[in-house]
DNA sequence: CCTATAAGTTCAATGGCTGAACAAACAAGA
DNA sequence: TCTTGTTTGTTCAGCCATTGAACTTATAGG
């Protein structure tokens, strides 16, 4: 996964320091809600306006952010230029792989989706092979949708449904996907040369989250046909040791509870999975399952409120056990869950409120995604330009060296 | 908590560059086996022998390193002075209230423990103000011990069993202690003026295995008469929103199970805490429980080596959730559990090994405490060398501009 | 005693930040 | 319209930490 963190044990020498104050710049640039000045940048940072000024000007010359028209502002004084990130430049390209979809998105480094086509196709029945070129397509699409903007992608970041070491997918169930290389750029078509990385959909639609919300620190919960999780910390995705923190869809839930497709028993798949849902609400398989809970919800059906108060409980009591271990404020469900929300909340914030030991003093807010069912689409996309405006001065290298 | 994060969005001057390149050396001191020289320092750092020189004079002027005796190596050329920590200097004191007895430790740079001492006397007779009183006159004690021997302490740590949250205990339920503040430093004898602070006891004896091991990341859980947990993430304690994660002893381990004094039903505690498992074994109660476990195991006692295997597979469950969703590699267990660690770890390693999506890959590592029941004490104590083995600057800064 | 090798120091050069002075752009009042 | 006051952005000398190369110091081996 891209983002990778400060290097604590390296040298610092004169020029390590100028990338952190490009990058400290340009994070007040990306962060706040209105364009900042360059004095504006320099009393929010720290640094002096001397210092603020060069580094905007490297900043523009490496077309990572732009100056405003000189806006008049109200009070007296001098008026200030807006900084923006720049609305072209670097793109960062998502894409996503699903049980019957693909699809694919372009990002500007203002975080705007700027392109967005999604093919529906069923993985189930064709080869990864196949996958990969159709969805190869896609992106070439995207591509050239972007060009035109004055668009051009960084890199591309792949959500898949499975579980991801490095760059291979070492099992997506739902797929029927086991040890799948990532595929190599030049079988990507227009992609030839760019970095390519793939990552779990949960992780990367909590990476989405983080910026649509702005929130700090959570736990994010997805609930597909499998649920999925991802851990965001003080602002940075939490991978653990091999990238795949958060899985929460096989926490036990109870220890002599029914047996799961994973070889355990009693996992919360068993209890707030849409096949556990389905089975519980009494609904026909195959359908539209979450249209057909919302609707049986909405007309007050007794076994479908039953089956979500259900699927709540057992999703507040493995939630409690998150809660209590990381102590993290807040719970965003996404996937199928942001649009059940209304008729799971009452029972996880039972359970949350039971059994989390901190919850009179410091009570978990639950609430749904901000993003929906694109979170996974637009963080993907987000990872690149992300990597970019976290360390803008290795993208400002890679760009200034090599002639292509 | 003492180990505030690297500021990461802080302006970085020239100062800072000397800061963090300070602390680059020091850890490096700290870190290696064999006293390094400067040239060593300076290949292993990437910093050259120019800076490291310069550097290394000033940690000696701050008197936080020292040069050993030049001692003839093997090889040609001329043999380079080894840097240590200093022995003498700044120190950490650590002290710890528990249900039964206080205790003092203090630390120096290098780790090592330069005074102990423990006090039998049961809190839960007396009030917090006493306790503060006994505490006091132990740290004293340590004071003066560690006088002679060259040290100054440079701060202290009060570990409790029970919630902090910034300079106040919430609730330490096994002291019967609620709303307590922090003893202020006048009223703690010779600690005048000296920085003070609380925190919760599992979490500074993860911090004490974190040195005492060298393990990045970890998970550690402490068995005592509650069960508490520390969690250690690529070498720096995570505490979460408000220093609280780690609670690993509420944790649900069956929704329907027996009601806790915490409020819940089926927590961790009724199944792997002291009192369950003596319970569960049939011992008498009151009596010296961990001894009375240990001889029952090691006499193949039925009914003990069944309850041990019964609060083995419990931590197994919750300690299986807490790895699915921090995808962490080791397990540390401490407290009685490190005593207990060769009845329990089968039930839990089997527990893992069906419970965790990606044991077959990367299975988790269950392993002893290495400082046994001193932990709590040792990371208090260390957590205050640290701080300044962190951020040397910070320390040398203070240590210079005031007359005390 | 001489040579090779490695450790540690000295010093001019370099790069990046600061602070103060200055120029530019605007509002408000006379 | 002109002046005054205010804020923005730039310029430049000074400062500070690191670098790299030359130099000194200390050892082993022939």
């Amino acid at each position: 996964m891209p983002p990778r963190p400060p290097r604590r044990d390296d040298p610092v020498r004169q020029r390590s320091l100028r990338d952190h104050n490009l990058a400290l710049v340009l994070r007040h640039v990306t962060a706040s809600n209105r364009p900042p000045s360059r004095a504006e940048i320099a009393a929010a940072s720290g640094l002096t306006r001397a210092t603020v000024s060069t580094i905007v000007d490297e900043l523009i010359a490496g077309g990572l952010v732009a100056e405003l028209e000189p806006v008049s502002r109200s009070g007296v004084g001098r008026p200030g230029t807006g900084i923006v990130p720049a609305g072209t430049g670097p793109a960062g390209l998502g894409m996503e792989v699903n049980v019957d979809y693909l699809a694919v998105c372009a990002v500007d480094l203002t975080g705007a989706v700027r392109h967005r086509e999604v093919r529906h196709l069923d993985q189930r029945e064709h080869s990864p092979a196949q996958t990969w070129q159709a969805l190869a397509e896609l992106a070439d699409h995207a591509v050239a949708a972007v060009a035109v903007q004055g668009l051009t992608p960084a890199g591309g970041v792949i959500a898949v449904p499975g579980l991801v070491e490095g760059d291979t997918i070492r099992i997506a169930p739902n797929l029927g996907w086991q040890q799948v290389a990532l595929p190599r750029p030049e079988d990507l078509g227009g992609l030839r040369g760019l970095p390519l990385d793939v990552a779990n959909e949960a992780t990367l639609a909590a990476l989405g989250e983080r910026h649509a919300t702005g929130l700090r620190s959570f736990l994010y919960v997805s609930g597909e046909i499998g649920i999925g999780g991802g851990i965001v910390l003080d602002g940075e995705l939490f991978g653990g040791s091999h990238g795949w923190a958060g899985e929460i869809g096989h926490v036990t839930i109870d220890p002599q509870g029914p047996d799961c497709h994973c070889g355990s028993r009693g996992c919360l798949e068993q209890y707030a999975g849409e096949e556990a849902i389905r089975a519980a609400a009494g609904l026909r398989a195959g359908g539209a399952v979450l249209a057909d809970l919302v609707d049986g919800a909405r007309q007050g059906s007794g076994p479908v409120l039953d089956a979500l108060e259900h699927a709540g409980t057992a999703l507040g009591v493995a939630l409690s056990g998150a809660v209590n271990l990381l102590d993290i404020g807040t719970v965003v469900l996404g996937g199928h869950y942001a649009e059940l929300i209304d008729w799971l909340r009452p029972a996880i914030e039972r359970e949350l409120a039971r059994r989390v030991i901190t919850a009179r003093w410091a009570p978990a807010k639950v609430r749904a995604s901000a993003l929906g069912s694109d979170a996974a689409l637009v963080g993907a996309a987000r990872a690149v330009t992300q990597a970019i405006l976290d360390d803008p001065a290795r993208f400002l290298a890679v760009r200034a060296t090599p002639a292509g």
